[in-house]
DNA sequence: TCCGAGAATCAAACCGGTTAACGTCACCAC
DNA sequence: GTGGTGACGTTAACCGGTTTGATTCTCGGA
């Protein structure tokens, strides 16, 4: 492979002396904030094109003080990022509208606490203008935090207190409400629910909808979103004395292990157990039986996230979205009788 | 929420005044370049302190030509992304050296040819110091195209061709010809592959291991890596006059949906037919019958790219790593005799 | 004829760091 | 004394853009 020999890369400076002008004229003829002749402009251009010339994103970050990039620090543990089917998909709807913009993603893990704060401090130093905050926590340190370091904010989830970002929000409570009825509709009574962990607002949103239906606790679980725990919450409730007849999971990574698990030890789903997630993961639909389940187009989430960042760090007020995207999926797992739903093409 | 009154972020120079000392003294009591007197460096550093001093990251990468981040452009549909297991993963694994380094991540997502190349420029014109290349095509254009952008690059996958780039190689072929091994000590005669898209380099290595492993290509079928191809390519084989016994999948998400396709018309897995995946999905284990497949190891392949990038960013040559990471995990739904491997916890 | 306005461009300051070159001063050997 | 050396700081240039305040030129109107 020829060793390049170091191209030198071309700078604004070497445009104008191309085209016989000054940087400013360049810089003007590109932003167009200042009137250029035609004339002038196309001779720019064309020395622009024949240098290759790319203006430098850091000198522009710095003369402009805007990074042109947004942030999202993920504070999970690597191990269950690799599992999770919501992250990929949000990330890409955030891309799609980014895209346009010319704004890049900066991204990062964090896995403590400590390292989570560095890396706001890294955004907050100019990586970028303004970040998303997922898995919101109740009385999220994150939301003053942010604020305080001067960055843009968007928070996906529902933040009680005032909160000086605009503020995503989704209707979790009724698409359980809904699953409920359905299964009750089916002749269940006993119908448990493994959550999430419940210090996370939508896990515990939706662990307070399942609970105002069923209006009992007895039968409600906490687990960490892991296949693992999906499982082990499962055998848990089906060693009961009196034995769940449904079960309702805050995610189908749990549900499917669950579902599983009731398979192996020699129930029958959704005869002798029927079983609905939450997330519609990809390959739920294609199970036997496929998994009732709620879709919440995580693309759509991304997409509106980004958009409110990118308006809120053009300077227009926060406010508050909320979002209609969450539909029932009801498949073969919680009902004996098929139905001709056709939701699935 | 009270409105800040924009705090005016302090600069070098604000500390630097502080502290009684000029900028260039700042700047060496934190780099360590030049010596400076413990006395001074205290006030120095108690004067940033006090300021609550972050150094701007864009007047730093202008200054040192360092964008201190790297890049990785993914060339997929949304929706592909979506239901992509390996990708998360390997970010997770590139983040975990990317954090110790303080460099960031920035992540682009291109539709189009015409995108990807925006996307490269864009990370060449700064953002970014290096990329990391994933899904290699035979042949691939971006490898000519990075180096004479000038950045840094890995990739993820085998190259044949001279590279400037260091390489990061995964031996995919023996776990596919263990797997057919397995199968055939199973008893297992008529055994099927359906490969992903033909033209990335780790499809075709893996469908070539299967045809030099059994002999024909009769029973090789092309997917796409989602699960509707999974279903559908199953269900062409299965309806074959002489359909195969055992169908090895190019990854978990087609071997699950296939799975439960055969499951759907009435097969029994293993029983009637014996299902193998690759990738390891964080479902496979806990799925009933728990599927034959092989583990990835993404996060260590992350990893590895990620120091392999770093290092060739601070100016080592670059170089061929060979990674095996590949380990093939047998279970229930290749082999109607329960094992007792206990590869699993 | 002279003035004012607008269009097109230039020159220079500025963004916030890094770094090469240089100035001091103290100390030491000869 | 003289010269050399190392430690510690300072000055000023530089990175590659953007932006503001002149400057020049043209043209229409009083």
């Amino acid at each position: 492979m020829p060793q390049l020999p170091s191209p030198a890369k071309p700078t604004i400076g070497d445009v104008a002396a191309k085209a016989g002008v000054t940087k400013a004229t360049v810089s003007h003829a590109f932003s167009g904030r200042r009137p250029i002749s035609e004339a002038t402009k196309a001779r720019v251009f064309a020395a622009a094109e024949e240098l290759q010339w790319l203006p430098s994103a850091s000198a522009r970050a710095l003369a402009t003080r805007r990074a042109n990039a947004i942030g999202i620090v993920l504070a999970r543990d690597p191990e269950i990022i690799a599992s999770d089917t919501f992250f990929p998909a949000f990330i890409a709807g955030v891309e799609s509208v980014l895209a346009t913009a010319e704004v890049a993603l900066v991204l990062q893990v964090a896995g403590s606490r400590d390292a989570e704060e560095r890396a706001y401090r890294a955004m907050a130093s100019g990586r970028a203008d303004g970040v998303i905050m997922l898995d919101l926590h109740r009385a999220d340190w994150r939301v003053p935090y942010v604020h305080q370091l001067g960055l843009h904010g968007v928070v996906l989830g529902a933040y009680d207190a005032p909160s000086p970002f605009t503020c995503v929000r989704t209707d979790d409570a009724t698409p359980m409400a809904e699953i409920v009825a359905h299964l009750r509709g089916e002749g269940h009574t006993r119908i448990a629910h493994v959550a999430g962990p419940l210090d996370y607002v939508h896990s515990h949103v939706r662990s307070q909808a399942y609970l105002a239906a069923v209006g009992s606790e007895d039968l409600l679980a906490e687990g960490d979103f892991g296949a693992a725990s999906g499982r082990d919450r499962t055998a848990e409730l089906l060693a009961l004395p009196d034995p769940p007849t449904a079960i309702l999971y805050a995610n189908d990574t749990m549900a499917i292990a669950g579902l599983s698990y009731a398979r192996s030890i020699g129930l029958s789903v959704p005869g002798d157990l029927a079983v609905a997630g939450f997330d519609d993961d990809h390959l739920s639909a294609h199970l036997s039986p496929a998994l009732t389940t709620v879709a919440t187009d995580p693309i759509e989430r991304g997409r509106v996230c980004a958009e409110a960042l990118l308006a809120d760090i053009a300077g227009e007020p926060a406010r508050t979205i909320q979002l209609d995207c969450n539909r029932l999926q009801l498949r073969a797992s919680t009902q004996v009788q098929p139905t001709l739903q056709g939701e699935e093409r």
